[in-house]
DNA sequence: GAGCACTGC
C-alpha cells in the first residue's frame, strides 16, 4: 500500500533565491534569453534584486539591449588585475572567456592562459569543447592537463588543469611565469587545493607586479613568502627580465561571491546571467519524521500525478540507496499495471562503472527512471533528463578532529548553496520542481553555504605543501579563511614526528623535500622513504598505491558471502596492507599471462572480467596501478634505492611500524584495542582480514568514526618494534 | 559482524 501523500505547501520561488519580483520586464527579458547566440551574454540591471546585499558595482547595461560581452569583459579584464566573475550555469563562462582573452590577444609572447577545475572530468571535458569550438586538434591551441594524462604541447595557449595539478606546478616555478592570465573556476565550491591556491596566487600576483614595475607596488608587503623563498632560491631563468603582471580571474557561483570581492581587497565583481530554466521549489508543510518514508511517498506521488519526466533523489549513501531501492521495487508491485512504469537507477562512486553507465542510457518510451543518488549527483556528474529533485535535506559528511586524530563520517543538514544546487538539477532542459521534504522555515535556517573542507580536514599534506613553497609561517599565512589554529599546530607537530621538519619548523633535508614532492599523504610518502632502508621499497611502493584508492574490495549486499570467500585467496594472516600487495601482484601475474601486444582493449576487458570474478573494484586496481607507475618514477629520481624482500615480510612489516608508529593499537583484556596516541577505544573494521583474530599490537591507516570508533587496514606488528623504531614517539617505562 | 559523500597530487 502506498501511504497517504505528503502534504507540500507551494512557494513561489525562482531557484529557491529569493521571492521572484512580478516584473513584466524582467520576465519577458527572461523568455528572450533563450534565444541569444552564444557568444553573447546578457547583463541587466533588474538582476540586482538577487543581490541587494553586494556593495559592489555589477556590470549594468541598459535593459533590453544586448551587449556585446566579449568587449565589456576583455575591458574588465584590462582595466582590473582581479576580477570576480558571478557566473550562473549555462553562462558559458568556463568556455567562452579564455577564447575571449586569446582573441584579445593575452596570449602574446607565447604565454599561456590557465584554467583551473576542482575535477579532472570537468577539466577533460570543457577542454574537448573549446578545441572543437576553436576548430583545432586538441594539444594544439587548447588543451588540458590533470594527473596521468597530459595531452599539452608547447603550442598550449588555453591550458585547462586540475587545482592540485597547478599548485604541484608551483613548486616547480613558484612565479607561474608562463601564465598571463589564471581563471579559478568553481572557487564557490572552496576544495582544500581551492583555498591554498587562491592564497598563493594572491601571494604571486603581488610578488609579479613588484618585478614587473621593477619598484615596490603601493601594497608593499616585505614578508612576502614568494620573494622570500625566491630570495632563497638559485637563480631563475627570468631573472634580470621583465614578468608580465598576472590577470586573476576567480569565477564562482553567486551565493559566494562577496567572500572573494572581499578577499582581494575589494576586486571587481561582474556577474553574467545564466540560461537555467526556472525551477519551482515546494516545501512540505511539516517536518517529516522518517525521510526516508517521505522520499517513497514523494516519488510515487509525482509518477501517478506529475507529467513526464525522470527524478532525482538525493540520498547519503549506498545503504540508504539500496534501501529505497528495494521499497520502490516492492510498492510499485502494488500500483495498478499500467503505473509499474518505474525503472530504478541507483549511482554512488563506489558503484562499479558499468553500473553507473545506466543512469545516463535513454529512458524507454513509456517508463519513467527514478534515479537514487548520492552527492555525486550534485556537481560531478550530470545526468540528462531530470525534471523532477527530490531533496530530503541531509548528506553524508566527513569532518575531522586534529586533536584525536580521527575522521567522522556523520549526516548532517545541507547547508542553502547545496539545496540550491540540487534544486538546479532540475531545470537543466525544461522548467522542472524541485520538492523539499522539510518546511520553508527550515530552509531559512540553514546554514548559508557548505563549510569549507579547509576547516574540516586534516592539514599535514597541506602544511607541508606551502614549507614546501616556502611559506614558513604557516599560521600567518593568508587564507581566505583560516582553519583553526589547533588543526595547524597540531599539523606541525604530526609533520615534525615524521621527521619532515626541523626543530626550527623547517623543511628538513633532505626527508621534508624528498617528501613534499610526493603526491601522497605524508606518512605514506615517509613510509616509501623508509622502505628502502628495510629492503623493501618494491613491497611499500605497492602498498602506499593500494592505500591511495578507494577500497579495492566490492561486495554487493547480495552477494556478500561470495565476496568473502574471494577475498579469503588473498588473505595474509598478518594483515590488510600484505593482504592488499597479493591483489596487486596476483592482478598483475594474470595480467602478464594472458597479455597481447596489440590488443590494450581486450587486456583491459580481461582484467575486469578478472575483476568481477574476484569481487575487486577494477577502477580502483587500475588507479593503483597509475599511482604505483608514477611513484615508482619519483622514486628513481630521488634515488631511492630498489629492494624487495622476497616473501620475506618481517622486514616490511617492521617499516609499517616505523612509519606508522602514530597509529598503533593495542589489544585490550576485553578485545577492543586501545590507540596509542589518542588513547582512544577503537576496533577493527569488519572488512579487516584482522576483525575477530587476537593480534596484540596493531599498526593501522585509518580511524573513523562511523557507530563506532573503527580502525581501517590494520597489520600486525610486535610492541617492542615501536620503542625501537621509534624513539622520539615511544620510551620504554622505566 | 559492519557498511564509506565527493574531489585531488
Amino acid at each position: 500500500m502506498v501511504s497517504p501523500p505528503v502534504t507540500i505547501q507551494k512557494q513561489a520561488h525562482l531557484q529557491g533565491c529569493r521571492k521572484l519580483p512580478s516584473r513584466g520586464g524582467l520576465c519577458q527579458l527572461l523568455q528572450v534569453l533563450s534565444c541569444i547566440p552564444n557568444n553573447y551574454l546578457l547583463l541587466f540591471p533588474s538582476l540586482s534584486v538577487f543581490f541587494q546585499n553586494y556593495s559592489y558595482p555589477l556590470i549594468l547595461c541598459r535593459p533590453g539591449i544586448l551587449f556585446s560581452v566579449e568587449k565589456r569583459l576583455v575591458e574588465e579584464v584590462k582595466s582590473n588585475d582581479t576580477l570576480i566573475v558571478v557566473g550562473e550555469t549555462g553562462s558559458g563562462k568556463t568556455t567562452q572567456l579564455p577564447q575571449f582573452l586569446f582573441d584579445a590577444g593575452f596570449c602574446h609572447d607565447g604565454k599561456t592562459i590557465g584554467i583551473t577545475q576542482p575535477r579532472r572530468v570537468a577539466a577533460v571535458t570543457v577542454a574537448r569543447r573549446v578545441a572543437e569550438e576553436c576548430g583545432v586538434g586538441l594539444g594544439r591551441k587548447v588543451g588540458y592537463s590533470i594527473r596521468f594524462d597530459d595531452t599539452t604541447s608547447s603550442s598550449t595557449r588555453i591550458k585547462y588543469m586540475t587545482d592540485g595539478l597547478l599548485l604541484r606546478e608551483a613548486l616547480l616555478d613558484p612565479y607561474l611565469s608562463r601564465y598571463s592570465v589564471l581563471i579559478v573556476d568553481e572557487a564557490h565550491e572552496r576544495t582544500v587545493h581551492t583555498d591554498v591556491l587562491l592564497g598563493l596566487l594572491k601571494d604571486v600576483q603581488k610578488a609579479r607586479l613588484r618585478s614587473s614595475t621593477g619598484k615596490e607596488s603601493e601594497e608593499k608587503n616585505p614578508d612576502s613568502n614568494i620573494e622570500k623563498n625566491l630570495q632563497l632560491s638559485t637563480l631563475k631563468p627570468w631573472q634580470g627580465r621583465n614578468i608580465h603582471p598576472l590577470k586573476l580571474i576567480i569565477m564562482s557561483a553567486s551565493l559566494d561571491a562577496r567572500v572573494f570581492s572581499e578577499y582581494f581587497g575589494g576586486a571587481r565583481a561582474v556577474h553574467i546571467q545564466g540560461r537555467q530554466h526556472p525551477v519551482e521549489i515546494l516545501y512540505t508543510r511539516h517536518p517529516q519524521t522518517d525521510y526516508l518514508e517521505s522520499v517513497l511517498v514523494t516519488i510515487f506521488q509525482i509518477h501517478l500525478n506529475e507529467s513526464p519526466g525522470d527524478i532525482l533523489v538525493f540520498l547519503t549513501g549506498q545503504e540508504e540507496i539500496e534501501s529505497v531501492e528495494r521499497s520502490v521495487q516492492d510498492q510499485m508491485r502494488q500500483l495498478p499495471e499500467g503505473s509499474r512504469n518505474i525503472l530504478t537507477c541507483p549511482i554512488f562512486s563506489s558503484l562499479p562503472s558499468e553500473q553507473q553507465m545506466r543512469v545516463f542510457a535513454a529512458t524507454p518510451a513509456g517508463f519513467r527512471k527514478v534515479i537514487l543518488a548520492t552527492n555525486i549527483a550534485e556537481t560531478s556528474v550530470t545526468i540528462p533528463g531530470i525534471k523532477y529533485v527530490i531533496d530530503p535535506g541531509f548528506v553524508k559528511a566527513r569532518s575531522y578532529d586534529p586533536n584525536k586524530g580521527m575522521e567522522s563520517l556523520i549526516i548532517i543538514l545541507t547547508s542553502k548553496a547545496q539545496a540550491l544546487q540540487r534544486s538546479g538539477r532540475a531545470g537543466r532542459e525544461s522548467p522542472g520542481k524541485c520538492f523539499r521534504l522539510y518546511p520553508e522555515g527550515e530552509f531559512e535556517k540553514l546554514e548559508e553555504s557548505t563549510k569549507p573542507e579547509i576547516k574540516r580536514c586534516n592539514l599535514s599534506n597541506v602544511i607541508l605543501q606551502l614549507k614546501a613553497l616556502g611559506v614558513d609561517d604557516v599560521i600567518g599565512f593568508d587564507f581566505i579563511e583560516k582553519p583553526s589554529r589547533l588543526a595547524i599546530v597540531k599539523s606541525l607537530e604530526h609533520l615534525f614526528l615524521l621527521g619532515a621538519l626541523t626543530d626550527e619548523c623547517k623543511l628538513s633535508n633532505p626527508v621534508g623535500h624528498q617528501m613534499s614532492r610526493l603526491p601522497l599523504d605524508p606518512m605514506y610518502s615517509k613510509a616509501l622513504i623508509q622502505a628502502s632502508n628495510f629492503n623493501c621499497l618494491d613491497e611499500m611502493l605497492i602498498t602506499v598505491a593500494m592505500l591511495s584508492v578507494e577500497s579495492i574490495f566490492y561486495s554487493p549486499r547480495e552477494k556478500s558471502e561470495e565476496a568473502k570467500t574471494a577475498m579469503k585467496c588473498f588473505a595474509s594472516p598478518e594483515g590488510d596492507h600484505i593482504t592488499l600487495i597479493n591483489v596487486f601482484r596476483v592482478a598483475n601475474e594474470f595480467l602478464e599471462k594472458r597479455r597481447t601486444v596489440t590488443n590494450k582493449e581486450r587486456d583491459e576487458k580481461i582484467m575486469r572480467k578478472w575483476c568481477k570474478q574476484n569481487f575487486v573494484n577494477s577502477r580502483s586496481l587500475r588507479h593503483a596501478h597509475d599511482i604505483y607507475r608514477q611513484i615508482q618514477g619519483h622514486a628513481e629520481q630521488m634515488g631511492l634505492r630498489f629492494a624487495s624482500c622476497g616473501d620475506d615480510f618481517l622486514q616490511f612489516r617492521r617499516c609499517l611500524a616505523a612509519s606508522f608508529f602514530l597509529n598503533a593499537a593495542l589489544r585490550q583484556p576485553e578485545g577492543i584495542y586501545r590507540a596509542l596516541a589518542s588513547g582512544q577505544v577503537v576496533r577493527i573494521h569488519p572488512s579487516s582480514v584482522l576483525n575477530q583474530t587476537k593480534a596484540d599490537c596493531v599498526i593501522f591507516n585509518e580511524l573513523v568514526q562511523t557507530s563506532q570508533k573503527y580502525i581501517h587496514n590494520v597489520s600486525i606488528i610486535d610492541y617492542l618494534w615501536l620503542t625501537e623504531l621509534a624513539p622520539q614517539f615511544y620510551t620504554m617505562p622505566n
